[in-house]
DNA sequence: CTATTTACATACATCCGTGATTGTATAAAC
DNA sequence: GTTTATACAATCACGGATGTATGTAAATAG
């Protein structure tokens, strides 16, 4: 049997983009092959072309799927009684994505350990488009609480914002290279908890 | 002319090592070859192959040239009457390590964004040597802050000095990120200004 | 029921990087 | 002054990855 349905179609698809994470991981973009791909996935790497255009457009395919519920998840509400509260949750809500969705965090630690951003990857390294709203959210958020008292006095909302958004980076960095058992990863939401609370008036 | 004297084969030895962190830099460690390294630094690949045994040896040479000069003005003064001061100082000190010592910039560009972390390199990821003692030297110097009496109440300095070390991989990755003419770098000193300011008594 | 398109598998041509081998002129050792 | 080791350059053989081209059987359209 050759020929599918188009949801078989749509089925190997999947295989091949949940094999291509998991070769990503293992062997790095750069030394992943389409033919390890095709296999993982118990295909062939005519199957890999027929769906994919090449190694890069499969790469991108997996980050999209991957970013999406991420960034979705990272919102902060406007009519939050303690906007400090809301980034502690948000902050907390990435630890749990990257605790319980082995497919989201499987795909940020290919993105952070595991490809050179270089060439047709380069354009990733800038700010994206999320990161920045992730910011923005930020910056907005600390105004609100600035507005509402709940800041400590004489702090910029720009500037801890910026904090933030930098220890954001640090902690998933760190979180990622520590391994699964090791106390960092316990530590995280108390790590977090005390970002905030250093914030808090 | 062939055969050189020693001192002209360890020039040659240093224009690889200048050579292969351009290529790594813009290439990326996987799609750089030996021969674009050779090329860059005038030299055919036996000369590469002679100093060095093979692309890995060359990326390892590259990184301890460069991360030794790194760590060696890191060090957390004990007899430091304001420790917060003294750790705001080596702080401030990486950034400005940075900013004007591009092998050092570059080298660490490579490690952060220009490799993948797989198989020979998967070691580097792990916390190294040299973060351990990075993240030891942070918790002596709050722990001694605290002893004084300058930390704010409340604060536990195992967990402060984790931030601190956390956003130290943040900063420096966002640091990386942005261009050089970005805010973002211009108010990086500002950044580790509030991030002491929000932990002092 | 026929024609065409789909969803792959298979086969092929090409290039590219590596490591090893060999060649060689000179510096250094004796 | 001869020998030997050095510091490379040049050449070669090889595998491995890519992209494309072709084959094909079944699904779908008409």
């Amino acid at each position: 049997m050759v020929r599918k349905t188009k949801e078989e179609a749509e089925l190997t698809r999947r295989h091949i983009l949940d094999a291509a994470r998991r070769v990503f991981l293992e062997c790095g973009v750069a030394r992943t092959t389409l033919e390890k791909v095709a296999a993982a996935a118990g295909v062939t790497r005519g199957a890999v072309y027929w769906h994919f255009r090449n190694k890069t457009d499969l790469f991108f395919a997996m980050r999209e799927q991957a970013i999406l519920p991420f960034v979705d998840r990272m919102i902060f509400d406007e009519a939050d009684v303690d906007p400090l509260q809301g980034i502690e949750r948000a902050l907390g809500e990435m630890i749990h994505i990257m605790e319980d969705e082995p497919e989201t965090r499987e795909t940020i630690e290919i993105l952070s350990f595991k490809c050179e951003y270089v060439d047709e990857f380069s354009g990733l390294r800038q700010r994206t488009q999320g990161q920045l709203e992730f910011l923005a959210g930020l910056t907005a958020a600390y105004q609100r609480a600035a507005a509402k008292g709940l800041l400590r006095a004489g702090l910029d909302p720009t500037i801890v914002a910026q904090d933030t958004f930098v220890f954001v980076g640090g902690l998933i960095k760190h979180w990622l290279c520590s391994e699964p058992d090791e106390c960092f990863r316990a530590g995280a939401l108390a790590l977090i908890r005390t970002h905030i609370a250093l914030r808090r008036a």
